[in-house]
RNA sequence: GGCCCCUUCGACUAAUGGUUAGGUCACCACCCUUUCACGGUGGCUGCACGGGUUCGAGUCCCGUAGGGGUCACCA
């Protein structure tokens, strides 16, 4: 049985990146039938932030990522929260300092800033120098006694070889070392994500560890310590980096990172879910739309790449505009109209529902409905300047003030209708359309791009319409 | 700097020793057209480099270069 898990730190909001790599780990789950488990690792006291955990879960139901354990749906592995089980931790680490697999340490922040400075200056690798590794029982007894802080680091073994396999990358070797005696237990009794990480894994009997390459490098550590407790090891995925355009990790300094950012800004989940999908692995040579079903179908780890990719914001709202035509405007109806009511637009469902069915093909984003579409909703106060001295000539206007009366005395105002007066006009003048189309949308939207002119008329409305040809008849 | 990982068009990727190296985004041109968008047609660019192995290498091996990650009582 397939068990494998999201382990994120509720420090804030939720990056790009892991929901990437939550999505892996839910498609992997689903593909063969396992289990997805939610485990909140909350181990560093001083980096909380409140809410996180009610935000992750949000983000997470929202991208449509579900879990079948976790905080909030139990099963037998709990708790979920790492916080809630600090003595499992130290227990395990007190196993592991009675079997010599790890020590006490008393070296203070203080010393190891020393050691840390002039090993730097040395110009040797920055460790810890192994200043408690020896100490004598008798010594470690009664300095604990006496109440000293004190750490609990893992004594890795010297002169070794650790091994072990990647899915994605395959084989994988350091030298023992190159690894520091990682502190388990900090002295303020929380164990460290190594030491935590790995009890849980284990206990909950996670299968695969998939996870981001950021960790490929403590990778070693773990494994040592699945050795010291003489457990079988998970198999490990890292998956390759998000990264910047400039190919350095994703982070906030470059743009958005965080999903509910990219929620913010009017991409729908399915749309966020799918590129981010595609960024590090392709079921496909052919096809770049995937449900969640077809992902999960043809999600395989072994196909997952190993270099980093860039998010490529500009595939992203190609792609989230294929998702808003495949939407009906029903359900775009649902994520327009609180932008419409934040902007303090009255307008009935009704007739918001006509802007979406106009725009629905030219929207990027959801916010696109209201920027791009201001004009349905109140007058233009600004004109085109380009557009408006290309088509607002003072023959245009000469014609509009012509066409104007007609306009008035339709008695149905619809597209047709409107069609037929203009092109009536044009064909009896001798004039192409466009010469009549151009300045009534510059005069009506204040704009030179939009929805065709005669259904945009339409809904805006006879009056409305009207009065705002008469006004830029004035006014330009 | 040590260690580890990576390297196919500008970006995301396909190819599992034999292809004119394919697709998508972006970009350019043309068509459609009342603008924009959609759609259609075409185009532009790519196997980092150097050695091997092989009848044959983007695919396997070695090296070089470049990029990235990581070196906490953070995850």
């Amino acid at each position: 049985m397939v068990r494998v898990r999201f382990a994120p730190s509720p420090t804030g909001f939720v990056h790009v990146g892991s929901l990437r790599t939550a999505l892996y780990n839910y498609l992997f789950a689903r593909h063969h039938g396992g289990v997805n488990v939610l485990r909140i690792e909350d181990t560093d006291r001083t980096r909380l932030v409140e809410g996180a955990v009610e935000n992750l879960l949000s983000t997470m139901k929202w991208a449509g990522i579900t879990f079948d354990e976790g905080p909030q749906n139990p099963g037998k592995y709990g708790p979920y929260v790492q916080s809630e089980k600090t003595e499992v931790y130290r227990a395990h680490a007190a196993q592991l300092v009675a079997s010599e697999k790890a020590y006490p340490c008393f070296c203070t922040t203080e010393r190891l800033a020393l050691v840390r400075e002039s090993q730097q200056a040395a110009g040797i690798p920055p460790m810890y120098d192994r200043h408690c590794r020896n100490l004598s029982k008798e010594e470690v007894a009664t300095r604990i006694a006496a109440g000293e802080p004190h750490v609990i680091r893992l004594r890795v073994p010297i002169g070794e070889l650790i091994r072990f396999n990647d899915i994605v990358r395959g084989d994988i070797e350091f030298d023992s070392k190159t690894i520091d005696d990682q502190v388990l237990i900090k002295s303020d009794g929380y164990p460290t994500y190594h030491l935590a990480n790995v009890v849980d894994d284990h206990q909950m009997e996670i299968t695969h560890v998939i996870r981001g390459e950021e960790w490929l490098p403590s990778t070693p550590k773990h494994v040592l310590l699945y050795q010291a407790f003489g457990w079988e090891p998970p198999k490990f995925a890292h998956l390759p980096l998000l990264l910047n355009a400039d190919r350095s990790k994703l982070s906030k300094r470059q743009g958005d990172v965080a999903v509910e950012d990219y929620k913010d800004k009017g991409y729908l989940p399915e749309a966020l879910v799918n590129f981010v999908a595609l960024l590090g692995w392709n079921p496909s040579a052919f096809e770049e739309i995937f449900t969640m079903e077809e992902l999960i179908k043809g999600f395989e780890l072994d196909r997952v790449n190993k270099g980093g990719a860039v998010f490529n914001k500009e595939k992203l709202d190609w792609m989230n505009s294929e998702y808003i035509r495949k939407r009906s405007p029903e359900d775009l109806l649902v994520y327009v109209k609180p932008l419409i009511e934040k902007k303090g637009y009255i307008v009935s469902d009704e007739y918001i529902l006509a802007v979406i069915k106009l725009m629905q093909e030219r929207a990027r984003t959801i916010n696109d409905f209201v920027e791009f579409a201001s004009y349905f909703f109140e007058r233009p106060t600004e004109y085109d300047e380009k557009y408006k001295s290309k088509h607002w000539t003072p023959d245009a206007k000469e014609r509009l003030r012509e066409v104007l009366p007609e306009f008035g005395a339709l008695n149905t105002w619809s597209h047709d209708s409107l069609e037929g007066v203009i092109r009536a006009y044009a064909e009896k003048s001798g004039i192409s359309a466009g010469k009549l189309i151009h300045p009534i949308r510059l005069a009506v939207t204040g704009r030179g791009m939009g929805p065709g002119l005669f259904e945009l008329l339409e809904v805006i409305g006879k009056e409305e319409s009207t009065t705002r040809i008469g006004h830029a008849l004035e006014a330009l």
